[in-house]
DNA sequence: ACCGTTGTAACTCTTGAAATTACAGCGCTT
DNA sequence: AAGCGCTGTAATTTCAAGAGTTACAACGGT
């Protein structure tokens, strides 16, 4: 199992805004143009990070804002608006272990920290780069690309 | 998404392995009604484990022999064993962004190294824990049951 | 009032986990 | 050598979710 593209499609929504908010209205359908997807695709993500209170959408006219400073958001930030995983939890648990067992009753005493542990080193890992990293070093490539 | 059940349930089979194997045969139905599974999910994982050469597993008998001393195999070790992801790769990229876009032919270049950095934090915590641990403290724990 | 854009519902396609049934193959045990 | 318990594995079903697509109502500048 693997973590839902629509992560680093977000991550995609907003490098493109930055980029481009100057020169272009960063509309879903100029997005799904860069992403090579579909618009649709694009506005539910586009809903989640409202949601969220990241970003705000403009109606009608188009166009995205986001709300707080670049450097105030992490890509952690971005993959709790997106990741609708139950409880937040990465490791799926098998259900019902069965308590009249003593391993049954306990694995879940026994594995809970660890795997809370190991999803938290990856999460703590989300949370130290900013949109404001990814918008520099963007420009940056793109700057180095001539 | 989250990872699959089956890498608790892999944890669980050693656990039980080691807890039981003195005093029953740990075969996949027994495995299945602690776990309270179907035996044949269990026979899967255990393929898998066997394939890993972490176990080695006898027929006609039955019976399950871990390969290792519990103290050299770690929960990375499970967990690569069991999850076939692709690439092994925690995060699944957006297939095919637009090369024509500036952001589009740059992104994977901007993304790959955090995102692996990432999964590398995520999997060293579960290097971090071996089996000779879990079977430890679930000793104490149904000891303490008394 | 028009037009470009967003918001959403509804549907399809595909994939994968999980569960289940069925049965062949292996190897002790007697 | 025959029986029995167990493993190995194929085939099938069920279910959930991601991804893509079509269609259309709602919004708001021009």
């Amino acid at each position: 199992m693997q973590i839902t593209s629509r992560f680093t499609v977000a991550l995609h929504i907003f490098t493109c805004v930055e980029v481009f908010k100057d020169d272009h209205k960063v509309t879903s359908d100029f997005l799904a143009g860069s992403i090579n997807t579909n618009p649709v695709i694009i506005r539910k993500i586009l809903t989640q990070l409202k949601n969220a209170d990241l970003i705000t959408i403009a109606r009608g006219t188009g166009g995205i804002t986001v709300n707080r400073p670049l450097s105030e958001i992490t890509f952690y930030d971005v993959y709790r608006a997106i990741e609708p995983v139950e409880n937040g939890d990465l490791f799926h648990f098998h259900e019902s272990p069965n308590p009249e067992c003593p391993v049954g009753r306990n694995i879940h005493m026994l594995l809970d920290g660890k795997l809370k542990a190991a999803q938290s080193a990856m999460e703590d890992e989300l949370k130290k780069h900013t949109l404001e990293d990814l918008k520099n070093e963007a420009l940056d490539l793109i700057a180095s690309e001539k």
